[in-house]
RNA sequence: GCCGGGAUGGCGGAAUGGUAGACGCGACGGUCUCAAAAACCGUUGUACCAAAAGUACGUGCGGGUUCGAGUCCCGCUCCCGGCACCA
């Protein structure tokens, strides 16, 4: 019998058990709630798992574990996805091919994962790239294609020129491939896009109703982000006046077709969320790759001709991570047309420049220098005047009443806006409101929000959103534009050229015509081939493999296959669903059993997915409710995310010339150069672990060193879930100590065990200790139960020490132990232990057996608190004196305010603090707190 | 710049507007031991005081609401994460 944790004895053993028991299938009994509790889909790297993964894997673990054991079905399933460009290029490195790898890789990320004791139903477990799965995936690209959410374009796209193939925007990170750090580059090629866009409003309304955290939500709200605004269309003239003349062909161009009016001259649309400052436009802006910008050019004369043309080449050539770059001058130049502002018929300069983009709204603006920081830069550079036209409330109501301005000026500040009069010299005259303080040369435009209306002919005096609804309503109404809004997002660029990916499934005919595989044909296997590595021009591999690309197309004539791959976020876009019912050859999943499990209602991983994977999910889960294929709007009821496990690292502090990687402070080095280094030389950081850091922390030695139970209960403990946590070996000591004193405290009182306790312990009188011990025992069981639900598993494992420590203080030290205090003590030993168990698994059923128990405690019913048990006897009052705590008073639960009051007013010390004052007030809250207020 | 989230002892962190610092780590003192480790017991926010009692101070900074603020409101500072010329 051990009175101490020895995990070596017992943990491998319950493991085994648990297996042969198949403890962990997934049962769907009539009668029971259903719980599916997911982590987020792994690539299963050859690094393996650190401690890091587990951090996830156990708080989901032991939601599942509970909620089973309150009754539930519970769908707990683990999978890999292993398609991907990770996987291929760690296999090119290693010169092997990705299949066989990966499946080594999976088998030893489930050998940790059971190491560790999660309950996953490995049953249901599959790989992305199972063709038994990724037939499926195929289906649903057959069904986005038929619904018009799939199709092919040539686009200009992020080309990674280090993994050699295409990314989507959400993988480029400030102008860097997120993956191999690449720069990213502009490549034209045919990609598939999937039309997310069409989604995006239903994206943004549906995360009301899901239990996600604020800032992933808002994460996804801005990356999508909506814009309200009003897009309308301007004239071109030119300075020989001879504009209308000049025919812009408009068919060949649709989507750019204004409403009616001005068919005839040239003109272009722009978008503006500031409808209500269209009197402060002082100029145009296109983007370079504007298609109307060739027609301008046809018709000006050579100089600016030569402008135009010079800017587009450098635009062109610029690279995506220059052009973004933060804080860049602003350039252009003038192309010597001239737009007319629809409000009040002037006509302003058209430049091109490349801060507008060729890619969002309609690539391009109407520029308001006084209200736009960008456009004020741009002016400034090029002496562009300057029209403020919106001024806050109190400014307003001067100006407007001035009636000769001549003289006035108008700046701008820090402050806001400023107005110069000509008697500024004479501070007297200076109308109240307006400042008149001197101002610096270049201060910024005054970017108001709200605000009145100056400067805009009829429409000054108004407020900017009366401004806004008003110039929206007279825009519609004269036909040349309407309010619109815009999104930010853009379709999901879903190709890869490369191998290691689900195919698309679709036959380019010998006309040209592209052709769904029939779905009878499924899956398109991908071919198992020595040589798989990206040629680099923008093809991809499979395009090399004959027998692969030649194909009878649906009239029996020579046709291609598609060679391009889909991405990994395909394959991890609808995983959940094929968990409800994974061994399906018929059909993705059976319809019933998806309603069955869906949503999932606890997902978990990390933030680094907040616009990806989430995104993408999302999605789909929409196109397939729209198909009627699932019932719910949103695949993820509650998502958490949990923090990371920092190691110490050691860095090196560096030699003169040496350049820093971004964000480091030194140089990494391995442990064993630090030991050689002087240790003043060394620099101790806390890093995330990674296998090139050298600083990782596997499950398996930590469960060699400290057991399963120790690692499981240091991960929940150590820190609030979603906070990351510096690994310390003092920490997971803790957790050996704690789990020691559990082992401690259960065989110092299994004598006492009564296991039949539940049916006498209503009926013996409870004296003064065992109703205390109750009283711990149901607090417990109410706190845990509450926390673990609220993933607040440091405060779960706070709350079973505490209990540790009560249970072991009621013991009766030197008499014997009475009845009630046996049977009380039996139902302690017995919450303590199931309490334990989804925490502490292995050491759970270990103890469970050794009191003499069969069994195990997963199939045990999870303690229920009663409340009259849980509640006090006595209270702690505070007895405050204006504010301050004086005194604390032990009453009775319940003790009414009469008598609490004239208890605090006796109390000597409360007393010190009330001579020679008048008491002018109490406050009594019930069971808390007396507060005298005297003077 | 914009959008999120933070800031509490030596450290990780608790705390429905009601006794701030639960629980743990570390540290210090003790028991046991020839000794050490382990284990166990005790102390541990700061200041004044020999100590206790006591008093004052104390949740990033400055204001406010309230009998009472870590918690609510206004204005900042710093840190972390995301986005970033998106009109």
């Amino acid at each position: 019998m051990a009175d101490r944790y020895e995990p070596s004895a017992f943990e491998s053993k319950w493991q085994k058990r648990w297996e042969d028991a198949e403890l962990f299938l997934t049962r769907e009994e009539e009668g029971r709630p259903k719980f599916y509790g997911m982590d987020f889909f792994p690539y299963p790297s050859g690094a393996g798992l650190s401690v890091g993964h587990c951090r996830n894997y156990v708080p989901t673990d032991v939601i599942c574990r509970m909620k089973f054991m309150q009754g539930c079905n519970v769908l707990h399933p683990m999978g890999f996805d292993a398609f991907g460009l990770p996987a291929e290029n760690e296999a090119i490195k290693r010169k092997t091919h990705p299949a066989p790898m990966i499946d080594q890789y999976a088998a030893n990320y489930k050998r940790q994962m059971d190491l560790v004791g999660i309950s996953y139903d490995w049953s249901r477990s599959f790989k992305s790239s199972d063709p038994s799965y990724y037939k499926w995936t195929q289906w649903i690209f057959e069904l986005l294609y038929k619904k018009g959410l799939a199709y092919r374009k040539l686009a200009a796209v992020n080309w990674d020129p280090v993994d050699k193939t295409v990314l989507a925007d959400e993988e480029i990170v400030g102008g860097r491939a997120e993956r191999s750090g690449a720069i990213v580059e502009k490549k034209w090629i045919p990609q598939w896009f999937f039309k997310i866009t069409d989604y995006a409003q239903r994206l943004i309304d549906d995360l009301d109703s899901v239990d996600w955290p604020d800032g992933i939500k808002a994460q996804q709200r801005n990356w999508i982000g909506r814009s309200d605004g009003v897009q309308f269309t301007m004239r071109v003239v030119f300075p020989d006046q001879s504009d209308l003349s000049d025919r812009y062909d408009l068919d060949a161009d649709p989507e750019r077709q204004p409403p009616n009016a001005q068919r005839r001259s040239l003109h272009f649309d722009v978008f503006t969320t500031r409808i209500d400052t269209i009197f402060g436009m002082t100029f145009c802006v296109l983007s370079p790759e504007h298609a109307i910008v060739e027609h301008i050019s046809a018709r000006v004369d050579d100089q600016h001709k030569r402008a135009i043309a010079d800017y587009q080449q450098h635009a062109k050539l610029m690279s995506e991570a220059d052009r973004t770059a933060t804080n860049r001058e602003k350039t252009g130049v003038f192309t010597g047309a001239y737009a007319v502002n629809p409000a009040n018929g002037k006509h302003v300069p058209i430049w091109i420049a490349d801060y507008v983009l060729a890619t969002y709204g309609t690539g391009a603006i109407m520029a308001v220098p006084g209200h736009d920081e960008r456009d004020f830069e741009f002016a400034q550079k090029f002496s562009i005047p300057v029209i403020p036209v919106i001024a806050p409330h109190q400014v307003a109501a001067v100006f407007e009443k001035v009636e000769d301005r001549s003289g006035w000026q108008i700046k701008f500040g820090k402050e806001g806006l400023t107005v110069l009069t000509p008697f500024a010299s004479d501070p007297g005259q200076s109308p109240s409101g307006a400042q008149s303080s001197p101002q610096e040369e270049g201060g910024l435009p005054f970017v108001a929000k709200d605000g009145v209306m100056i400067n805009s002919g009829e429409y000054s005096g108004l407020t900017v959103a009366e401004g806004q609804r008003k110039l929206g309503e007279w825009i519609e109404a004269l036909g040349i534009g309407e309010r619109k809004i815009q999104y930010k997002l853009r379709d999901w660029l879903i190709s890869r050229q490369r191998y290691w990916g689900c195919p698309i499934p679709v036959i380019h005919s010998a006309e040209g015509e592209l052709q769904l595989v029939p779905e009878s044909e499924l899956p398109v296997y991908l071919p198992d081939v020595e040589n798989y590595e990206p040629a680099g021009d923008g093809s991809s591999p499979l395009a090399h493999i004959d027998d692969f690309v030649n194909v009878c197309d649906r009239d029996g004539r020579l046709g291609q296959r598609e060679t391009d791959t889909m991405g990994g976020f395909a394959c991890s876009s609808w995983y959940f669903l094929r968990f409800c019912d994974p061994g399906n050859d018929d059909e993705a999943w059976d319809k019933a059993k998806a309603e069955y499990w869906m949503p999932v209602d606890c997902y978990v991983g990390g933030a680094e997915h907040a616009v990806m994977h989430l995104l993408y999910a999302r999605f789909w889960t929409k196109v397939l409710y729209d198909e009627g294929l699932v019932s719910v709007l949103e695949p993820f009821q509650r998502l958490q995310n949990q923090g990371q496990v920092l190691a110490l690292t050691p860095y090196r502090k560096p030699v003169e010339g040496e350049v820093l990687d971004l964000g480091e402070e030194g140089i990494l080095v391995s442990f064993e150069e630090a030991k050689k280094l002087e240790e003043d030389q060394v620099l101790w950081r806390w890093a995330r672990m990674s296998k090139s850091k050298g600083n990782v922390v596997t499950p398996d030695e930590a469960k060699e060193q400290y057991g399963a139970d120790a690692l499981r209960m240091y991960l929940l403990f150590v820190a609030p879930f979603n906070a990351d946590v510096n690994w310390s070996s003092e920490g997971m000591q803790g957790s050996v100590r704690f789990l020691s004193r559990v082992f401690k405290l259960v065989t110092e009182l299994q004598p006492l065990y009564e296991p039949n306790w539940r049916h006498h312990i209503e009926f013996e009188p409870m004296d003064e200790r065992a109703a205390a011990l109750r009283r711990a025992t149901h607090q417990t069981i109410r706190d845990c139960t509450a926390d673990i639900d609220r993933f607040q598993f440091n405060t779960y494992v706070s709350w079973l020490m505490k209990y540790v420590n009560a249970i072991t203080d009621s013991q009766p030290k030197a008499k014997e132990p009475s009845k009630a205090y046996e049977l009380a003590a039996s139902e302690a030993l017995e919450s303590l232990i199931l309490l334990l168990a989804p925490g502490a698994p292995h050491s759970a059923d270990e103890l469970w057996e050794q009191i003499g128990n069969q069994g195990f405690t997963y199939h045990q019913a999870w303690p229920s608190f009663q409340e009259k048990l849980a509640v006090e006897e006595t209270a702690t009052i505070a007895v405050q004196v204006n504010g301050k705590l004086r005194d604390a008073l032990r009453m009775p639960v319940g003790t009414p305010e009469r008598e609490a009051v004239d208890a605090a007013k006796a109390s000597p010390k409360v007393q010190s603090h009330l001579a020679g004052k008048t008491i002018r007030k109490i406050i009594y809250v019930p069971d808390k707190l007396v507060s005298i207020v005297a003077n």
